[in-house]
RNA sequence: GGAGAGGUGGCUGAGCGGUUGAAAGCGGCGGUCUUGAAAACCGUUGAGGGUUUGUAGCCCUCCCAGGGUUCGAAUCCCUGCCUCUCCGCCA
């Protein structure tokens, strides 16, 4: 969420800016509930201040052995009016602080203008897409082919949108997700993490998954809710929720490979053959907690790391800076990273690194403690995949299958799968 | 699943219903001492918010969360959540 001051102080600028991600703000809403708020809170905390004096005084006139009865009489009406006060103070503070919760981070200055991804920019490419002799097929039919991959029965088992590996397909994604922790850990300096996949919504609420975007969520029957996480962003990030972090902590750099689950209750329609858009997909997550003067230069940082899983690979990549338009809602900037996929002959999505700044710390209630003025003050967060094991799994089949539809096998994978050279 | 105990500031830990936002210790910060450091000693030290030009002053809220009793609740009552101990069960 954005500081509540900002609204109070530089609404204008605020609605500009937010103008930019073609979101509306509604700042004759917020100025008529903050004008009333404002009002009943004055009132509110001097008819506190009345009750306090006076019980007070209640107190000492006890103490000194006087009759407190016309004291009493007096107090006997402040009651009521106090506590109508105060529901009618909770429940403006409720709506404002939900309209807050509601509105999309501030972007970064170096965002470019821009209605949806038609208008990201390039910033890089990585190897040239590799020129066939033949026709290169597809994932999903290299999969079928091998026997390894079925759509089919994971919709029997559950329904569409899930898929089932088998063998040497199961274990080579197995293996890509085993490389990927190992290369942030060993070279990248990140700390394994293993949490929980279900999160409560305070969790979801602070890294901005609630309370807007409920519809993308799979919940589970508890009370109270569940939710299966979409991505292991929300239990790592949300670890320093509440909490201060020491200065000799920081950074704080976390890698976890987690199942993800995403219901993406708008998409249907898109990407429907294959394994591209999944209900449940692996993910290797790479999650940093950063001083707030060091997260631009940490986001360039955790984003080469997300590229270098794809150097290694040798995968013929992309890196592009999303626009104002397709920028996330917590996000102030994100790069993504795109595949190329020959079977669609497309640059694809494999990971997504934002800075957050102190979107989500300040939903979390995420702190540090600056040594430079003593006092709590809130961390900047960012995250990126490194990267999502299902499209890499894909990306490697696809880019490295041969006329016969086998897979050769990455030079950095085979350690991770006995020495095997090929599937197929 | 059964039986107990408990949740208080960065941490440990006191707290008869009434100047307790909270003793004490540790830690942190500032200082004295010292060639420097340590030790010792002195001082200081919670968070969020409102009002305001104000890092001034004044005021409000916060002792797990939510309700309740009361003129007044960290202290009493109810509900929930979490932690710990013992027993049982279990991958």
């Amino acid at each position: 969420m954005l500081d509540p001051r900002l609204f109070r102080t530089r609404i204008d600028e605020v609605a500009r800016q937010l103008g930019r991600r073609s979101f509306v703000l509604d700042t004759a809403a917020f100025q008529d509930l903050d004008g009333r708020r404002k009002e009943i809170q004055v009132r509110t905390q001097s008819l506190q201040n009345e009750r306090n004096t006076r019980s007070k005084a209640i107190g000492q006139a006890k103490l000194a052995g006087e009759d407190i009865q016309p004291l009493l009489d007096q107090i006997e009406k402040l009651g009521h009016e106090l506590k109508d006060a105060e529901s009618q103070l909770s429940l403006l503070q409720t709506s404002i602080d939900d309209w807050i919760l509601g509105i999309p981070n501030l972007l970064d200055d170096t965002v470019p203008e821009g209605k949806n991804e038609a208008d990201n920019v390039e910033i890089s490419r990585f190897g040239d897409p590799r020129v066939f002799d033949f026709e290169p097929k597809d994932h999903v039919d290299l999969g079928t082919r091998l026997h390894e991959m079925d759509f089919e029965a994971a919709a029997k088992l559950a329904s569409a949108r899930f898929v089932t590996l088998q063998g040497e397909l199961a274990g080579l994604q197995r293996a890509l997700i085993q490389f990927m922790l190992d290369t942030h850990i060993r070279e990248h300096g990140y700390t394994e993490v293993y949490a929980p996949l279900l999160v409560n919504s305070q969790s979801m609420r602070g890294t901005g998954q609630l309370p807007k975007f409920e519809a993308d969520l799979f919940a589970v029957k508890n009370d109270p809710p569940l939710y299966l996480i979409p991505t292991a962003e929300v239990p790592v990030t949300n670890l320093v929720r509440d909490e201060i972090v020491a200065d000799d902590r920081m950074p704080l750099r976390f890698v976890a490979h987690t199942p993800c689950f995403r219901s993406e209750a708008g998409s249907y329609g898109k990407d429907v053959r294959g394994m591209i858009r999944q209900h449940q997909f692996e993910k290797v997550e790479l999650v940093q907690i950063v001083r707030p003067e060091d997260s631009p230069a940490a986001h360039e940082e955790l984003t080469g790391h997300a590229e270098a899983i794809l150097r290694k690979l040798e995968l013929p990549y992309r890196k592009v800076l999303l626009c104002a338009g397709d920028t996330g809602f917590s996000s102030a900037k994100t790069y993504d990273l795109e595949v190329w996929l020959p079977g669609q002959q497309k640059y694809r999505e494999i990971s997504s690194c934002s800075n957050f700044r102190d979107f989500q710390a300040r939903r979390m209630s995420a702190r540090w403690r600056n040594p430079e003025t003593g006092k709590p003050e809130l961390v900047h967060t960012l995250n990126g995949s490194g990267l999502a094991a299902g499209r890499t799994l894909i990306a490697v089949m696809e880019n490295f299958q041969d006329r016969d539809g086998r897979i050769q096998i990455p030079k950095v994978l085979r350690p991770y799968v006995n020495g095997r050279e090929v599937i197929g």
